[in-house]
Formats: C-alpha cells, sequence, structure tokens
DNA sequence: AGGACGCTGTACGGAAACGGACGGACGACA
DNA sequence: TGTCGTCCGTCCGTTTCCGTACAGCGTCCT
C-alpha cells in the first residue's frame, strides 16, 4: 500500500517489514460521522486500525437505550474478535469522529497474525489493554460522579482522535455516558465556566487540560497508563514465539 | 496429576492427551474465602483454572471503595493476563465462595498454548467471552436498577459455584455491587419476600430461579450466551492452526 | 450464663440524576 | 429574508440511592 504514512500506533509499533507485509493488500478509508462498522450478528470481513477516526463500541439494550462500553481510537484495531477466533460480533460500533482507518483484509490479518511476530504480541497486549479499559469503566460507572466521568471521556477523546477540538453535540455525550441530555448541558455549562472547555453548538474545544484533568475520575489516568504501558512493551518481553 | 475428575469447563473441552500435558504437574488447590489471588503489579506464577471455588476480580479506588469487575468460575481460568503476554497484572482478585482450583505453572501453560491445540482456541474465545461481560456490565451498571443488577448477580454466582446455596452477607454483596450495605438488605428483603430467594444469616438459596431470572436484567442471558457459544464452539471453527 | 461480635432490619434527611417539557438561539437553506 | 431543523439552557416534580445511625438478634467464645 503506497500511502499509509503513520499514525495507527500498533502499525507504527511494528518492524517496517512486517507492516509492509500485512500492509501489501491494505487500503485507508475515510469514515464519515455515524457510519455503522458492526452490527450483532454480523462478521465484517475487514480489520479497521483507525488512524485519525474514532469508533465508539456501545451496547443497545431491549428497551433502546445505548451506552459506550469502549472506544477505540489511534491506539487500536476493530474488532477484536478477529484476533480472537470469536466467530461472530456480538456489539455496534460505529465512527464516532469522522477521519481516516486503515483497512486490512481478515485473511491477511490473520495470516500476519499467524507468523508470530511483532504484531501477535500487539494485539494480544492491546486486547490485555481493552479489557483492562472495560474492566475500569465498570467501576467507574458505578463509583464516580456524572462530572468526574464527563472529564474523562472528553480527555479520552482527545487523545484518541488527537485534537482539542472535535465535533460532538450534548445529545451525542449524554447518550454515550448514559444520562439525560439535559444533565450533560448542566456539567459541561460548569466546565466551560470553569474555562476547562469551550462550546460552541456542536464543537467542543478543550481549552485547559490540566484544568480539565484534574475534575476527571482518577480512571482517565490508569486507563491510559494501561495503554502506554502495553504499546511500549518492548520485544524483549513477549517470548511468544519458540520457548 | 492423578486427582483431577473434571469440573472446570474450559479443561474439560479439551482432548484428553492434550489436557494431560497440561495438567502433568498441576496440582488442585483448596481457596477459603477471601483469600487473594491477585494485587496490582503481581506476577503470580500459577495460572489456576477454577472447579467449584470462585473468583473476584476487583478494582479498588483510591478512597478505597472496591467493585467487582469481573468473575472467574469453572467457566474460566485466572489470570488471563499470562495468556496475553502482559507482563503485570493490574488488579485484585480473591476467592469469593471456597472452593477447589486446578493450578498450572505458567510455563507449563505457555508451552501449552504454544503447541496451538484446543487449548489456544479455546484461551482466546474465553478472553473474549471476559471481554464481553465486561462490556456489558459497563452498560448494566449505569441502565439498570439495583434490584435488577441484585437479581443478575445472584445467578451468576450460582451457575458459576453450581449450588442453589451459598454462603454470602448483604455486607460482601454490597461491595460486590458498589452500593451500600443497607440498600442490598433493603432488596433482598423484597426478594424473600417474593420468594425468590432465602436468606439466613450469611447463607442465601435461590429458591425459585425462574421467579428470580424475571427479576434480573437483560444482562444475566446476554452474559451466560455468550459464554456458553465461546466454550461450545467447536474445533471446527478455530482456523488458527495452518492456514 | 454473660458478653462480644457479626449480620440483618429499619429509619431519616439529603444528594444526584431522571423524565419530560418548553423556549430560545444559531445556522443552513430556500 | 424568512423558515425550519438542530442544538442548547432551564425548570419542576419524582425516583433512586446515599450517608449515617441505631437497634435487634443469632452465634460463638469464655
Amino acid at each position: 500500500m503506497p500511502d499509509y504514512q503513520g499514525g495507527n500506533r500498533l502499525l507504527d509499533a511494528l518492524p517496517s517489514s512486517e507492516r509492509d507485509a500485512l500492509l501489501r493488500d491494505a487500503r485507508i478509508e475515510h469514515l464519515v460521522r455515524r457510519q455503522p462498522l458492526l452490527a450483532p450478528g454480523s462478521l465484517p470481513g475487514d480489520v479497521s486500525f483507525p488512524i485519525s477516526a474514532l469508533v465508539s463500541i456501545v451496547v443497545v439494550f431491549e428497551n433502546g437505550e445505548t451506552n459506550e462500553v469502549g472506544v477505540v481510537g489511534r491506539e487500536g484495531f476493530v474488532p477484536v474478535e478477529h484476533a480472537l477466533g470469536v466467530q461472530a460480533v456480538q456489539r455496534t460500533a460505529f465512527c464516532q469522529v469522522a477521519g481516516e482507518t486503515v483497512h486490512v483484509g481478515v485473511a491477511a490479518f490473520r495470516a500476519a497474525i499467524e507468523q508470530r511476530g511483532e504484531l501477535f504480541g500487539l494485539v494480544q497486549r492491546s486486547i490485555g489493554a481493552r479489557l483492562f479499559a472495560a474492566e475500569q469503566l465498570v467501576g467507574c460507572n458505578i463509583t464516580h460522579s456524572l462530572r468526574e466521568r464527563c472529564a474523562r471521556w472528553l480527555l479520552m477523546t482527545r487523545d484518541r482522535v488527537g485534537e482539542n477540538e472535535f465535533p460532538l453535540t450534548h445529545d451525542f455525550l449524554a447518550m454515550m455516558l448514559g444520562v439525560r441530555r439535559a444533565s450533560v448541558t448542566e456539567i459541561a455549562g460548569e466546565l466551560q465556566e470553569e474555562g476547562a472547555i469551550k462550546y460552541q453548538r456542536g464543537l467542543v474545544t478543550i481549552t485547559d487540560e490540566a484544568k480539565l484533568a484534574q475534575r476527571a475520575c482518577e480512571c482517565y489516568a490508569a486507563i491510559t497508563t494501561e495503554f502506554e504501558r502495553v504499546l511500549t512493551e518492548g520485544r524483549r518481553n513477549t517470548n511468544h514465539g519458540r520457548s
């Protein structure tokens, strides 16, 4: 593939030979906001490595309520099911912030994993981080206030898209956090009042990251640290080849 | 190992030759209530496959609040980190209901995985189910009432220990669900009133499973189904060997 | 028997967030 | 320039669960 210039941290951590092999028949796609990626029962033919796009993984309950349960940006890939040999995806996922992703065919992805090189270890550890994050959020949603979770969400999103400004409506954020739109409006108003963020009709800007981080719960740091650890943990440690 | 008679569903799904190899130097251990298994930063030397024991995985927040974020019984193993090549465990885990587990050394476990037989596929898919469950609980904790979550928890625990009766105090259940002890007492009183369960000083009995299931949220069925699917998905589908 | 401890029941005020609704403001588009 | 749809601010009564406290009751120990 000629036009991949880096951007996905998982891909960028690969030795170039391995990356070239994996990306031979890959292509870059532009995802638009709200574009669906996964639906329950589906089995997509591609594995996506976001570059600038942001993907939300949500659970849709019987009564129609929808909660975000995971988020994947340039630090990961989607769906993990293809790396775990699970035969059907049971979640819903869609593009939350428009941008580019690298699409790799399932066959190529699996073949590359079978090489047991860097990719295998990275993918495995990245799944570990995904699990860690999900578990953290299980506790977070029970223990931390909406205000804390709201700040955490904004920071996590910022990190993944790599921009301090991104499109976001109160309505959407409310859905992600599983709360009322009006509650988000209140909190967002406070955060704006305090100078941490700025709102303008569907566009947020993080104006004071440190201030926002103060208001976020510890889960932000925990999840960030874990992803960092997992992505930078060198090849030395992945003893998955021959023992 | 002479004395493993079956009981862990993961181990029991293995071809006997593979199981024998994995369990050559394994031993059965009895875990007592509250016995710690994992602590943040630790790296246990064994992988445990519960038979009758039940293991809780919890997150401990800075303020000391503790929430259960995962649970492992005879359908799984702990810690998943050893299967994912993650170098340090970041969670706390302990025995919640006393019972037996099969302990396998890390080296033997990794070597067995390297064989790329059934174990590898089962472990991978089981991690998929763990992730699915965690994600489900992220949404559950936001969306569903305490009453629903309480019923769900009791059923999930019942399934994993394989008994309708097990030791449990309101206090402990409150910690697991991340709520007040008094709230649990209220809900438990209702459920008892309705004939779904029975309480006697630290011992619960599920007297009417169907009734309890009615009162549980959909997450119970979702998680149960997913584990079932993943454990019974035949070898035919795990194309992880040579492609 | 007497006490200590652990477990359960209950009560009260308060905080957080809900459900639902209404109105205003901004921007796009005809 | 007017209109319409989207997005944001606010309000009110209600529910759920919290924090805290206290009292009763079983079990075990001495």
